[in-house]
RNA sequence: CGGCUCGUAGCUCAGUUGGCAGAGCACGUGACUCUUAAUCAUGGGGUCGAGGGUUCGACCCCCUCCGAGCCGACCA
């Protein structure tokens, strides 16, 4: 085994490893371990009076996380799916006739934390009263040879907390194992998507698939991931949206489609945005966008109560309400409130005017549209903490939105709002498609002009419109958002479990070969480098007799077992 | 892309007008048959993110680079 390179703690757990094999056990063992109970569920159910059954018998597997060795007797806890417990560990139980190794040997000195056993025995309370599993056999079911991080915890204090953000991303096992606050996040964002999914399932909507690896892109303004088919020798993208494939179901008569899909945006990072993120798109025909806010507060209050069992959730120093009915505005009521200022009747001009002396940075390329977002964007979203609707938005920004049955120049689209951030579009569908093919070729006109993020114009797709869509609403609801809220998360990368980072910086690469090309040994070189000789030149300085010393040493601390090389061998290499 | 902060033992963190690299936990050895941040004794463990510069001497000062976090810009 090439130790090199390995801390004392690693070469110490694998030397374990080792001892436990020369002492006929498999630390990998294959066969499954009939575990019956999990740790929460002895916890629970545990009744000094009238103790069930079935704790008098337990068989349960999980991760040591804490030891306390008092000779002949020990306490451990362990850690499974569901939670912790204690566990009395006693020479005498272990070890019923003469020999004593499986505790003396095995459990205190082979053992260590982070590794996975097996135990069966019968639930009990200690002295200190707390609820425990006397240990009556234990199984070796996975040798842990990295060293775990210590967090201790009394009092509900944390100690030690495993808590650099970029060991905790790039290493998200770890994470997940020695914090038990981000398991439970995660544990919620599924909950929220069970919850979400029966919801939708109850209504009779249909949940589908729909293509990630797309010809063109469209459903909504951003930069793709392109990527190549070798067999079509063709241009693909990674999906920014599905929008427009759900409409083509919508098409082929299905009156309810949604899909939880994962979507691809190649833009900036930060704790709001990672390239690859999920959204759930629903489209429900013959309703409008009125109906589809009833149903977001419907559903998403829902989700608060399954969750939280109730329609407050805490969020940093804030507690939002989902409960119904959330509050409503127009766009132009929402500047009015956090502005004063009246836009519903200005003219362009007017209305770049009213920007400047709002100090909202505009050029002159941007249209009304784009100018009303803006003062949108500067003086109201990050007002909007608890949840509300804002409603009918300019129509140069929305290209797949009806337009408005009443107000000209804009359409029948809503946002959610909540904490200051989006966290749901939606529409009354366009299906004119004489109407549609305007929009695009007005968006084509834009990306002329080198906005990048305008859509191209899906001939696919208008041809499904052609047919005939029957009047519909539409919804996309980040999931990613949603779930940062009811979690009480600060950042995106708290619910993604293996958010995108930058590649880590490469172990420094060593070429052996420089050694080597000297007649040294591979793992004489590797030991030279780790030694800090990292060059032939500090190799030929180097004084033979001390060399020769630091090689013999290194090999005997660390248990190497090879064959030292002679004095003579080491000044060989200098000298060569 | 810009500003600020950070990178030292497996983990959390100290450190020094610039003078042999520290603590707690973890780890090794010994003691202990109801402990719980177990305790007591004792011992090991470091390319101080990488590279360059200044200096007799750099973890520390300067430059470049890499990675991370926060804020902002851009963007949904």
């Amino acid at each position: 085994m090439d130790y090199i390179g390995l801390s004392e703690q690693e070469i110490i757990r694998r030397e374990a490893l080792k001892e436990l094999q020369t002492l006929g056990i498999n630390p990998y063992p294959a066969a499954e371990y009939p575990v019956n109970i999990f740790s929460k569920d002895i916890l629970d159910r545990f009744d000094d009076n009238n103790m069930p059954e079935d704790l008098l018998n337990v068989c349960l597997a999980g991760r040591i996380m804490t030891r306390r060795i008092m000779g002949n007797a020990s306490f451990a806890e362990l850690q499974d799916n569901k939670g912790r417990i204690q566990l009395y560990f006693r020479r005498d139980d272990i070890c019923t006739g003469e020999d004593k190794t499986m505790y003396n040997t095995v459990f205190k000195r082979l053992l260590d934390i982070g590794d996975i056993i097996g135990v069966t025995g019968y639930a009990f309370r200690t002295q200190m009263g707390e609820i425990s599993v006397h240990v009556k056999e234990f199984t070796v079911l996975s040798k842990s040879i990295h060293p775990l991080p210590i967090v201790k915890e009394k009092d509900g204090v944390i100690y030690d907390a495993f808590s650099d953000p970029e060991q905790r991303y790039r290493n998200r096992s770890l994470d997940l194992i020695v914090n038990p606050q981000v398991k439970s996040a995660f544990i919620n964002r599924t909950r929220l998507t069970n919850s979400m999914r029966s919801f939708l399932n109850d209504k009779g909507y249909l949940e589908v698939e729909t293509p990630i690896l797309q010809p063109l892109y469209g459903g909504a303004a951003a930069r793709p991931f392109k990527t190549h088919h070798n067999t079509l020798n063709q241009t693909l993208y990674l999906r920014i949206a599905n929008e427009l494939y759900l409409k083509r179901l919508i098409v082929g008569g299905f009156d309810g489609v949604y899909e939880f899909a994962k979507d691809f945006r190649n833009e900036g990072m930060d704790r709001f945005h990672n390239p690859e993120f999920t959204q759930m798109e629903l489209y429900v025909a013959y309703k409008d966008y009125n109906w589809m806010m009833n149903l977001v507060e419907e559903m998403v209050e829902r989700i608060s109560i399954d969750l939280h069992g109730d329609t407050k959730v805490q969020l940093g120093e804030n507690v939002i309400d989902f409960k119904r009915p959330w509050k409503r505005y127009t766009m132009y009521e929402a500047i009015q409130k956090f502005t004063g200022i009246d836009i519903s009747n200005l003219s362009e001009s007017e209305l770049r005017q009213e920007a400047r002396n709002l100090k909202v940075e505009i050029d002159d390329s941007m249209g009304k549209g784009k100018i009303i977002d803006e003062i949108f964007g500067t003086y109201c979203e990050k007002e909007l903490i608890q949840p509300t609707f804002i409603t009918d938005y300019p129509i140069e920004m929305s290209p797949l939105a009806k337009k408005h049955r009443s107000v000209d120049g804009l359409v029948e689209r809503f946002e959610a709002i909540c904490n200051g951030k989006e966290i749901c579009n939606a529409y009354s569908e366009l299906n004119d498609p004489i109407d549609q093919r305007e929009r695009f070729e007005q968006q084509l006109l834009l990306a002329k002009r080198g906005d990048e993020e305008a859509m191209m114009l899906d001939e696919d797709f208008l041809k499904a419109i052609e047919i005939g869509m029957p009047p519909t609403a539409g919804l996309g609801i980040g999931i990613d958002r949603l779930t940062m809220i009811m979690t009480n998360s600060t950042s995106i990368q708290d619910v993604i479990f293996f958010p995108q980072m930058r590649p880590e910086k490469k172990a420094e690469t060593f070429d052996e070969s420089v050694f080597t090309e000297l007649g040294i040994e591979e793992v004489w070189a590797k030991i030279l480098f780790k030694a800090g000789y990292t060059s032939v030149k500090m190799l030929k300085e180097a004084n033979p007799g001390k060399l020769h010393q630091i090689l013999c040493g290194w090999n005997k601390k660390n248990k190497l077992g090879l064959q030292n090389p002679t004095p003579d061998q080491v000044s060989g290499w200098i000298n060569s």
